[in-house]
DNA sequence: TTGGCGTTCCTACCTCGGTAGGAGGCGGGC
DNA sequence: GCCCGCCTCCTACCGAGGTAGGAACGCCAA
């Protein structure tokens, strides 16, 4: 089994360099090459390599946007991404568009074989660099700890404030649980007293900060 | 410059491995071990090694709960959890505790000691496989994209968005913005209007949908 | 059995939020 | 100059949301 790449970066030079760097890898193939998004799907689609080698400042199509095309014509294709700038917005939008990893070309040459063997294999990895950001960004995440009072909330209770949490009114919440709206105030202005909120609109920003709703958001 | 580690681990004869596996390394120095969370802890107020290496399964205190005291202590001390598992929860848990890397106990030892100078560097580093769920948990976050309409909202409404997005009243927000209730009324009913929403509660339930907070709440 | 809890529903009342419609001031662009 | 968009503020009105207080039912544990 061997792992099947493309490469797909605008320099000549660059792609010349990583064909070089993998012809010592009896497990590692190059198979094509794209100088642009657009090739980068192109050969994508014809070839299904397992690994996309891909830098994201390409004319015609950028790499992210190459990326998303990619996955959408065949998700099993593992992307990597491989470029000189770890912006932020650069990190996040590659791993939204569906990324195995994010590699900097200032890393170590062994580091990026070892990174295409582990996204071929199904895994993922990302610069040290890169991870740092990512953890940063994901510790920032606003799940801050649900307050006292919170596991006193009774499963009808539980029920009205996953929907006032996602904007219902109260007619709406008591149509989908089958009860009157009368009975949904109730329930809201227990959830209140036992939080100790306000009104609906604390109550829902509450909700949010905490992840009440991740779970059955599928 | 030596890499001056202290491991926690409840078991002595995994301990003894990685003073084994660690000797080898000129750059790196065992300075003391910790059979439980509290002496780890305590290790590390005393020593402030570079690296605390972490089982989280320890008696006493967690793996977990000690790394979040040993950073209120000093947090220049770089955590690397050191586990069996990769649940998801203790994964999470361990980031948002302040860990800097998670590596599992069967990944090759050269990764371990690699990990070990990355974190040591001031990086951060996780196991393929756990990069893997953060890089899941982190794409499924809902960051759901601005609606039409939402760029046409002024300076001054969306310092009103941002306000009702944290759940305060009119009154608040006008006292806030030093303009009367009536005026954030009118801003409000703008903001409903442009974004084709019905109520305050659904805008704010979008604000943090499309994470409008994000980027001033530092 | 009795009491407590959770769920359901009701009436009555008040406040806040949202709409309608208008008005004045201020600035920049035509 | 004029108009337009933005910001500010107002009155008046209505409906939704929230509180208070009560009531009925089923269930379960003491």
């Amino acid at each position: 089994m061997t792992i099947r790449v493309v490469v797909a970066d605008d320099q000549s030079m660059v792609r010349a360099g990583f064909r070089m760097l993998l012809a010592g890898e009896p497990d590692i193939e190059v198979v094509a090459e794209a100088s642009n998004g657009v090739e980068a799907v192109e050969q994508a689609a014809r070839l299904h390599p397992t690994v996309m080698l891909m830098d994201i400042r390409m004319p015609e199509l950028n790499g992210l946007e190459a990326t998303r095309r990619i996955l959408a014509v065949d998700e099993r294709i593992r992307v990597l991404v491989l470029t000189t700038f770890d912006l932020d917005e650069y990190i996040y939008e590659a791993l939204r568009a569906g990324a195995s990893g994010f590699v900097l070309k200032d890393d170590p040459p062994e580091q990026l074989i070892s990174a295409i063997r582990i996204v071929a294999a199904g895994d993922a990895l990302l610069s040290p660099a890169v991870t740092q950001r990512v953890i940063a960004r994901f510790t920032r995440l606003p799940r801050r700890a649900p307050p006292a009072g919170f596991k006193d909330l009774t499963e009808r209770e539980l029920d009205v404030f996953r929907l006032m949490a996602r904007g219902f009114s109260n007619a709406e919440i008591g149509h989908q649980l089958f009860i009157s709206g009368t009975t949904v105030k109730t329930h809201i202005t227990h959830i209140l007293q036992k939080l100790h909120l306000r009104d609906r609109v604390q109550a829902v920003v509450l909700a949010h900060e905490t992840g009440l709703l991740d779970d059955e958001r599928e």
